[in-house]
DNA sequence: CCAGTGATTCTCT
DNA sequence: GAGAATCACTGGC
């Protein structure tokens, strides 16, 4: 699911305001995986990444930022895909006012910055992206795909899990 | 390089 | 239950 994550657009639309922005890296997280904040099993934050496919699960990392993931399914595994990095496709202006990024290269390259670019935090954890009527992925095309080891993770750092658009200058 | 910032989880009574 | 450790990061130096 990470590697078909890949690819694909990230669409919200509040407020007469549409914001969009194609997917071009991921990692992938799962119950038995001593990386994933499901691996310990469920509790109050990570409840989400134990919902059924398409559940957000938002949480907060160093007590300022946000990260998203969406649960992969089945309901109950701990599974989900975390978004790390996306290429801008509209709504430039409110990812700029939003972020105040230097350049746009920076508005999405990160998964707390594409949460920034896209107004989400913890309010948001558990909305159901196969329902929501503001915010949900369309299918893309395929795109060459190159593998690596996740970031930022102490534990299973071997394992690569990690999904990018070969050559993307949009990645973290 | 490293400080910021606070929720969550861990470890030990 | 208290105190400590950890943290799927970012921006500024």
């Amino acid at each position: 699911m990470a590697h078909d994550l890949v690819g694909t657009t990230l669409v919200s639309e509040r407020r007469r305001t549409r914001v969009a922005a194609r997917i071009v890296e991921t990692e992938a997280y799962t119950g038995d995986d001593p990386a994933s904040h499901s691996f310990a099993g469920r509790t109050a934050r990570n409840a989400s990444m134990f919902g059924p496919p398409g559940t957000l699960y938002v949480y907060l990392i160093y007590g300022m930022h946000h990260c998203l993931n969406v649960a992969t399914g089945p309901e109950g595994e701990g599974s989900a895909v975390l978004f790390r990095a996306a290429e801008p496709v509209e709504g430039l202006g409110l990812m700029r006012r939003r972020r105040g990024a230097p350049r746009d290269r920076d508005l999405c390259a990160g998964p707390a910055r594409l949460c920034g670019a896209f107004g989400l935090d913890r309010r948001h954890d558990g909305i159901d992206l196969t329902r929501s009527t503001w915010l949900w992925m369309e299918p893309g095309s395929r795109v060459p795909v190159e593998t690596t080891p996740r970031i930022g993770v102490s534990r299973a750092a071997d394992v690569a899990w990690r999904f990018v658009e070969f050559g993307s200058p949009w990645a973290s």
